[in-house]
This record gives C-alpha cells, sequence and structure tokens, in this order.
DNA sequence: CGTACGATCTGCT
DNA sequence: GCAGATCGTACGA
C-alpha cells in the first residue's frame, strides 16, 4: 500500500524521518519498477534549520518545492554531480523534508545495477544518498513529482526496522550548532 | 555578471 | 586517507 497523504502531512519531520525507515521506495520509469527498502535518512527542519536549504525562509526556484504539501519529492543537484532525493513533508508552506541516504534494493536489482555500474554486493548498492537516486533513475527533474502518483512512491510493506540509530547528519558542519542535533536515523534489517 | 561552494562518490595511494 | 570530478545555485557587486 502506498503510504497515504496523511502521513507526509504529520508535523514532526524527525519522526517522519525515523517512520521512514524500513518503507519501500518505489520507482517505476519507463515501465520498469524498482524499489529498495529504507535503511538511513535525515531530517531537514525547514525554517529554523541551519542546515536546511530554507532556512531562515529562504524561498527560491529550486527550494520553493520545499513548500509544497507533504508528499512531493525534492531532488537537487549536490556537488554538481549527485542527485539527491528528499521527501517534503508538512502542511503547505512549511519547508519540512527528508532527504533518504540509503536503501536496500528488493526488485529490479539487474537494473538498479546496471545504472549504478557497480560491482559491489546489493545490500552495498546504493548506501548514499547519491546513489539511492542513481540506482533508482531518480533526477532532479523529478523535483516536484506527487508521491501519491505513479511515478515515485513510498510503500507501507517493507520490514520492522531493527535497532535504530541516531547521530548528527553528515555534511553539515556549515550549520554550526545544528550540526549536531541528532537527526540523522539509521536502521539494520 | 562573477564567484564560491556544496545534504557526495570513486579510485588511487 | 585524500584529491578530483563537475555545475547549478545563491548572493553580492
Amino acid at each position: 500500500m502506498k503510504l497515504n497523504r496523511e502521513f507526509y502531512l504529520r508535523p514532526d519531520v524527525v519522526q517522519i524521518a525515523r517512520d521512514l525507515l524500513g518503507k519501500v521506495l518505489v520507482t517505476r520509469m519507463n515501465g520498469k519498477i524498482t524499489s529498495a527498502i529504507i535503511t538511513e535518512t535525515e531530517a531537514y527542519a525547514g525554517m529554523t534549520d541551519r542546515a536546511s536549504h530554507a532556512f531562515g525562509g529562504r524561498r527560491t526556484a529550486r527550494t520553493e518545492i520545499m513548500y509544497r504539501q507533504g508528499g512531493t519529492a525534492y531532488v537537487y543537484l549536490c556537488y554538481g554531480l549527485h542527485h539527491l532525493f528528499n521527501v517534503v513533508t508538512n502542511r503547505q508552506d512549511v519547508p519540512h523534508a527528508v532527504l533518504v541516504r540509503a536503501v536496500q534494493p528488493i526488485e529490479g536489482i539487474e537494473l538498479i545495477r546496471k545504472r549504478r555500474k557497480s560491482k559491489l554486493p546489493d545490500h552495498r548498492l546504493c548506501a548514499g544518498p547519491g546513489t539511492v537516486s542513481m540506482g533508482l533513475g531518480i533526477q532532479v527533474k523529478h523535483t516536484g513529482l506527487d508521491l501519491l502518483g505513479r511515478q515515485i512512491w513510498l510503500e507501507d510493506e517493507g520490514v520492522d526496522p531493527v535497532q535504530i540509530t541516531k547521530n548528527p547528519r553528515i555534511g553539515v558542519d556549515y550549520a554550526g550548532a545544528d550540526a549536531l542535533l541528532p537527526y540523522r536515523f539509521t536502521a539494520m534489517l
């Protein structure tokens, strides 16, 4: 079952980041389905979070997507070459988002491996935010897509995540004190 | 306009 | 462990 709108509209983005562990991220590109279980996420708490693109209410052509209603895809280019996939949460005009940092392939593994051009074992194929998008075929052009649509969505039929750990986020040293917030969640399967 | 800098990955040492 | 890849975005002049 696809996660419903209510799941994404909930106000606590940190809770949603945790709840996304064990859920299934599915893409359908040119009729080809690939899917993977989410094992690592990070919460970005909108205007009050120095690590967020929307800090201070920053609202630009790129970040405009973050201000849409929960259940929207926010994809942006990082370091000029990586497409990072985020789940927008909360109601319209509250720019919260969850970055999906790692997944484990379950469906369409051959295609995922082909997209990745990698010989790594299955469970390491999409073990970082850039490789999640590459493996599932997600690109910047998909930013703004509705996650209740037919191209990218999330499902509830994953697994019960166990041994959830919470740590500071990666690569956000510029965020000062906010870099220490325990907004990163990792699950064992 | 010009420029500095990333919510990273890979391959080589 | 480290450097190089690579370019859109944001912001100041």
